[in-house]
DNA sequence: GTAACACTTAAGTATCCGCTTGACAGTGAT
DNA sequence: ATCACTGTCAAGCGGATACTTAAGTGTTAC
């Protein structure tokens, strides 16, 4: 399996999660530290811990530890892949769709 | 929960699983019955049938049932969910990086 | 008719995955 | 030195889920 595949399939998993989402969402207001990340969620820090190692090695998030606190950020990057697999697959029934309506025309004249 | 919700979590849930990538892939190349979707695959065509009830449920494929075959399409509407989330936060970090960049830039002058 | 075809449905299994608990490590404050 | 703070690691539990098997339904061909 090709390196990018890998990579599509880890960011559409790690996107599939809604708790991974939140905090996708929660990180797109900025930066924020692991235990502030983890406090509106309702989950153990533990937990919350799991899913950032499951975004970073996504590329979806970066993390940087100074002290005892890691702070969280989102990677641009990351959602890049997600969005270029689905334009992708877009431009092709895009240009099926072209074709078809191209035909229907050819049909349509008098 | 919201019915936009919902949506996002349905479409990235479906779209979370490789073999329904691959068949989002496969259906990406024009409509297709249900039978010459599953011969690639290498699993039983009842799994093909469970992960076409997730993706239609999820509005990324429509499919159609003329006599006994289902042919199978691509639903782009399904698609724009996803790609609005992320960019709704694409916009949200970018906005926040510009006003970085403008911060910086002011304290550059000389 | 019956026989092949294209699914469909239900039930069961086995694996994956999200989460918790509990013990531990490193850091900062007093 | 001690204590609180912030995070890490490992093990295990329970529920979700991808898959198979097997039986059944409707459709087309003969």
């Amino acid at each position: 399996m090709s390196s990018r595949q890998l990579a599509v399939d880890r960011v559409f998993h790690a996107l599939g999660d809604p708790t991974r989402r939140a905090i996708v969402e929660k990180l797109s207001a900025g930066p924020i530290s692991v235990s502030r990340l983890a406090q509106p969620l309702d989950i153990t820090l533990a937990a919350v811990v799991q899913h950032l190692q499951v975004l970073e090695t996504s590329g979806l998030v970066q993390t940087e530890k100074v002290g005892r606190v890691r702070t969280c950020r989102i990677e641009p990057k990351g959602f890049s892949v997600a969005e270029r697999w689905i334009n992708e697959r877009r431009s092709l029934w895009e240009r099926r769709f072209d074709r078809l309506a191209k035909l229907l025309g050819e049909s349509d004249r008098e």
